[in-house]
RNA sequence: GCCCCUGUCGUCUAGCUCGGUCUAGGACAUCGCCCUUUCAAGGCGGCAACACGGGUUCAAAUCCCGUCGGGGGCGCCA
């Protein structure tokens, strides 16, 4: 269960326990303890998910950070399952969970390594607490004594110093009746034994630390650095939810945001790099990554600038990087591909994908090119083919168009534009119904290029479609 | 109720450590103009903030105190 080669300067307890951070300092939360002790270790940092969900946005900003710091600092980036919740636990969640890490490009160094089989040791740890006095039994529950009339304090990396009076904290459960380990205590033999050397999670386990402290000291073992993010909230300043427009990964995938976006505005939500470098990858925020930039106020998730952020990875894709995405998103999005060529498929992103915010926005955009009865923008019809001149227009545009021997976007144009003059209109005169009778949409790419594209028979038979 | 974190444009933030260079800078959104065949993209410009109240100081966004606001926690959940 345990496949990690050994943790640096680990050493084994009598139990044949693997212990990493024996204490041989009387300040166990001076700032630099590792100092202290004379070690360099390398960073190991871990993500510690319950598989009792999807991978929450506010997860995936907790993973991604721990991840950043961890190659940015050429350290360790571990994986710990914490799934001791037998009942709400399931392998489905993990592996979903699992997915979604990938996809936002994040890796992790060895196998995960899963609470659900270590109970013996949390109980074999708890025991020894008892038999030193600093534990008891209550029931067939085992409570960690917290002592009174004293302050808990630690040097929070995002936060500063941190200090609370022991006085509020109660007694706490180390194993429960069940059987089942305590988050906490868990959490810290378990901390402890991957040798993790800074802990970067969210607000919401602030108050967790000083208990969680008091049991490294129980252990007589200096606990690692503590940072905590603030909580990501939504829009309107409340937790975020459903409401605001999705909370898992998996939503932001499916509604056609790159990864690379995402992640991106996760970055930018507790980290700033800089005017210059608002747009980055992945790899560039490794290099430029420092944890003591981070932010300490909790931040609103902007759905405005998540768009533009994917708007700009999106542009800086080759077409061809995007085909498989775009595909995937045309296939959810019902449109068959079969007799659909990737040559055109990839001149169709070439002139799209400057337009996009998501990938999605491509099925709507481009219907035109795949179904003959698509909607038609009753504002445009109004606009651009009420007066029967529009008409008499289309109608001659389509004479001009058949007689073209090439049918390229400069012959086209060439066509419309002498069209236009002779019939003393502007090209926007002809150019506009002409858009409207050829997609049914008022916007979209350059009329001669979505012409070529859709070839001659195509918009012949839909010119004379408005204009018979 | 108690404990903890936090408060610069609508949003994300720079500045705060070492008070004066801040008539507070950038980005998203928004508005206007340019470009233009529409929509985008791009270029240019506008609007817009130091939560409030006291101090300290020649001088405070920057230091101190208080108030108010936002968030989190106080489980034999994780």
């Amino acid at each position: 269960m345990f496949h990690q080669s050994e943790p640096f300067l680990a050493r084994r307890d009598k139990n044949g326990v693997v212990w990493s951070q024996l204490a041989r300092a009387s300040s166990l939360t001076a700032p630099d303890s590792y100092a202290i002790l004379g070690t360099k270790k390398m960073v190991t940092v871990r993500f510690a998910p319950s598989p009792t969900g999807y991978l929450h946005l506010g997860s995936a900003r907790t993973a991604l950070f721990n991840w950043l710091y961890a190659r940015h600092m050429e350290g360790r980036f571990l994986l710990r399952v914490e799934d001791t919740d037998q009942v709400r636990s399931d392998v489905r969640f993990l592996e979903e969970i699992l997915y979604d890490l990938r996809w936002l490009g994040l890796d992790w160094d060895s196998e995960p390594i899963y609470q659900s089989r270590r109970f013996p040791l949390y109980r074999q740890k708890a025991e020894e607490l008892l038999a030193g006095g600093k534990a008891y039994r209550e029931g067939e529950a085992i409570l960690f004594r917290v002592e009174k009339g004293r302050a808990v304090e630690y040097d929070d990396f995002i936060h500063g110093r941190i200090a609370v009076r022991t006085d509020d904290i109660k007694d706490q459960v180390l194993i429960k009746s069940d059987g089942s380990p305590s988050y906490n205590f868990a959490c810290v033999i378990d901390d402890a034994e991957l040798g993790i050397t800074h802990i970067l999670r969210g607000d919401d386990h602030i108050s967790n630390t000083p208990k969680q402290i008091l049991f490294y000291e129980a252990f007589r073992l200096v606990p690692p650095r503590f940072g905590h993010m603030p909580l990501i909230l939504g829009p309107d300043g409340a937790k975020l939810s459903k409401r605001h427009g999705g909370v898992s990964v998996e939503e932001y995938r499916n509604e056609g945001y790159l990864p690379g976006a995402l992640v991106n505005h996760l970055i930018l939500l507790g980290w700033y790099p800089g005017e210059e470098h608002e747009v980055m990858t992945l790899e560039e925020a490794v290099g430029m990554f420092d944890i003591a930039q981070m932010g300490d106020v909790q931040a609103k998730f902007d759905l405005q600038k998540l768009r533009w952020l994917n708007a700009s990875h999106i542009m800086k894709r080759t077409s061809a990087e995007l085909l498989p995405l775009i595909k995937s998103h045309l296939t959810a999005g019902g449109v068959p591909l079969s007799g659909v060529s990737d040559e055109f498929l990839l001149r169709l992103i070439d002139l799209y994908k400057i337009r996009l915010k998501t990938l999605r926005d491509f099925v709507e955009m481009t219907d035109c090119f795949f179904r003959d009865d698509f909607a038609v923008d009753e504002e445009g019809k109004k606009k651009y083919l009420a007066k029967p001149e529009n008409i008499e227009n289309i109608r001659l545009l389509a004479v001009r168009l058949e007689a073209l021997a090439s049918f390229a976007p400069a012959e086209i144009e060439a066509a419309c534009r002498q069209l236009a003059e002779e019939r003393g209109l502007k090209a926007a005169g002809l150019i506009h119904p002409a858009r409207l009778a050829i997609s049914g949409k008022t916007s979209g790419a350059g009329l001669f290029e979505m012409m070529e594209l859709l070839g001659k028979e195509k918009v012949l038979r839909r010119l004379r479609g408005v204009a018979p």
